[in-house]
DNA sequence: GTATCTGCAAAACATTTGCAATTCT
DNA sequence: AGAATTGCAAATGTTTTGCAGATAC
C-alpha cells in the first residue's frame, strides 16, 4: 500500500471521521500492517513516537473505526480482540504455536457455500467471519 | 437427547475424564442445552442445586472438556466465551438484539467452499469456525 | 495414603467509564 | 466560546492462580 498521511486524512473524512493526529496515526498503523494487532500492540508500537498516547484513545479510535465500518474486530483469541483494516471478505487463520493471525482468501463462494451461509428463514446476517486455528507453515517447518 | 447420568459418566470416562459429580452436572447441563451458555450462565443455573459449586470449578471443568475435545469454545462475543457441547461441524449465529447464539447447518461443503477453506501450502487447520452476526428471526419480527 | 479435585480469596488482564484538561474551529 | 477529543485514574467484568481442605482410589 502507498498511502500518505494526507490520503489517510481524506479517507477518514470520507467516512465521517475527523482526522485527529492520534486517529491518523492509529489508522495509518493499522492500514499498513498485516499483523492484525491488538490494542496493546498498537499502543506499544505508537507510544514511543507519541509519548502522550493513551490506551483509552486507542480503544476510542478503534471503536469509532468499527462503527464507521473501516475496521473489523477479529474474535480469534480468548484473551484479546484483534483488529483488521481490511474489511473485504476473507478468512483468518491463527497459529496456536506462534500466535500470528494470517489472512487467507476464501474460495469463490457460490451462494450456498463459502461465506454466504444458508441461514434459517428470517435470519439476516450483517457480518460473517471464518476463523481457523492450527499450525502455520513457518511453525510446522520447525517441528 | 436422551442421556442419563450414568451414560454421561461412561461418556466422560471414554474421553479420559473422571466423572466427578460437578463434572457430570456441568457436562449434563451443557449437553442438554442449545443456548451456548457462558461460564456465568452455567454457574447460575447449577449453583442453586449445588450450593458449594464455584465458578473456578466451572472454568476447570470446561478447560478439561475442551482439552479432551468434547466441548468447543465459541468466540462470538467480545465480553465472554460461550461453550458448545456439539463438536460436529456447524455454524453459529449471534443475534445482536437478544444476544442469543443459534446453531445453523453448513451448506454441503465441496472441498473449496463450506468449511474446508483453501489455506496456503503448509498450513494445517485443526479447528474451523464460522460465526455470523445479525438479527434473528424472532427479533426481526418484533421490529 | 497419595493423587486428584474442589472452591475460596486474591491476582491478573482486557476493556469501559467518569471526568478534567486540552485542542480544534 | 463551544464542541469534540484526549488521557489519566478508577471501576468493571472475565478469567487465572495459589493454596488449603475435601474427596476419591
Amino acid at each position: 500500500m502507498n498511502t500518505t498521511m494526507s490520503d489517510a486524512g481524506s479517507f477518514l473524512l470520507e467516512h465521517g471521521i475527523r482526522p485527529s493526529y492520534q486517529r491518523l496515526r492509529i489508522w495509518g498503523y493499522l492500514a499498513a500492517t498485516k499483523e492484525h494487532p491488538s490494542v496493546e500492540t498498537i499502543y506499544r508500537s505508537l507510544a514511543p513516537d507519541i509519548p502522550t498516547l493513551s490506551r483509552t484513545t486507542v480503544y476510542n479510535s478503534l471503536s469509532l473505526f468499527i462503527e464507521k465500518g473501516i475496521v473489523q474486530p477479529i474474535l480469534i483469541e480468548e484473551t484479546e480482540t484483534r483488529y483488521d483494516a481490511d474489511t473485504s471478505q476473507h478468512g483468518h487463520f491463527r497459529c496456536r504455536v506462534c500466535g500470528r493471525v494470517y489472512d487467507f482468501p476464501l474460495a469463490r463462494g457460490d451462494a450456498s457455500g463459502g461465506l454466504a451461509p444458508r441461514l434459517p428463514a428470517g435470519f439476516r446476517a450483517e457480518l460473517v467471519q471464518l476463523c481457523c486455528q492450527g499450525v502455520c507453515a513457518s511453525c510446522a517447518k520447525q517441528a
